[in-house]
DNA sequence: TTTTTTTGCTTTAAGCCTAAATTATAGGAG
DNA sequence: CTCCTATAATTTAGGCTTAAAGCAAAAAAA
């Protein structure tokens, strides 16, 4: 029950091995290791990267464009962030920025054309890297795990 | 069936809505979700970030030490980002670092006295925040997703 | 022994990320 | 109208992250 006084190993920790703490450490593992196949593959094959890939999801589902706060706050990342991101992909003539006709502070960012059919090719890519990295995931075990995270997600938000 | 020529919404994607992109993107929003509280909780109560509680999590299980390339394994990141890590940490008297014996290109690093107790400390508030993330998750669901999420981590880290 | 290759780690360049400070515009109170 | 506050976005400082290049020591080869 006690530890032993000459216990040459760490002293138990209150709470270590609980059900949340393992929850949490194979969600941010997996998640992890997705992101780094991901990360590399977006960078090898299409010079691009993950967070890019993320803002062009989001405007393409957007086709008259978004203000950048609103674009923030979809992908959860600070508000400075986009910017630069953004900056990115306006040089290379992927998305567009158009003042606001009200209000002289905001600008709306669209994806241009070229940015539409590059989304078109990187997403296609994006989805079969996904699928292969769950290929051996049993379908019934596929669908549990998205109706799962769907209810953890759903309380995370609240 | 097919797109309609006057549609103006985004052309279908193909795979969009699959359930492995599904679990994937929750996968990655539960996440973030959960690293965005933890950072800013690490840095408002302690003054220290996420990565240095990880690499602190990882010495405490190895009371004896270990080199710079078992520790960024066992992290999951790369060589030169320990380096910087461990400095931030020996810099505070919270980690120590032993020329190897044997190999003069290595070294040994180790929580000294003051880290592991900082670490005690770091561990209970980490621990306490993770239960309160996972309050209102039924005890079955979590061990669901632990099963789940573990299943998943096998399959990927092979 | 001398040379070559490998290995452990650090440094560098570039990008992502945040919080906080700054700038500029908008909108309301007086 | 003027002042004050709120909001949209950028800039700044600091930290994390990677890949690639560099350095030094070890190990292997010659």
């Amino acid at each position: 029950m006690n530890e032993s006084l000459t216990d040459t190993n760490p002293p138990t920790l209150a709470g270590a091995g609980t059900d949340e703490l393992r929850l949490w450490v194979r969600l941010l593992r997996c998640a992890k290791v997705g992101e780094k196949l991901l990360r590399r593959n977006f960078e090898e094959q299409f010079d691009t990267t993950l967070p890019r890939f993320d803002v062009m999801a989001v405007l393409y589902r957007e086709p008259d464009g978004m203000s950048m706060g609103s674009l923030s706050r979809a992908l959860l990342v600070s508000n400075g962030n986009v910017t630069s991101i953004v900056r990115q992909l306006q040089a290379q003539g992927l998305l567009q920025s158009i003042p606001h006709p009200q209000d002289g502070r905001s600008a709306i960012v669209s994806l241009t054309l070229a940015g539409r059919a590059q989304f078109v090719v990187l997403a296609e890519a994006h989805h079969a890297w996904i699928s292969e990295i769950f290929r051996e995931v049993p379908a019934d075990r596929l669908k549990q795990l998205v109706e799962g995270l769907g209810e953890l997600h759903t309380i995370l938000g609240a």
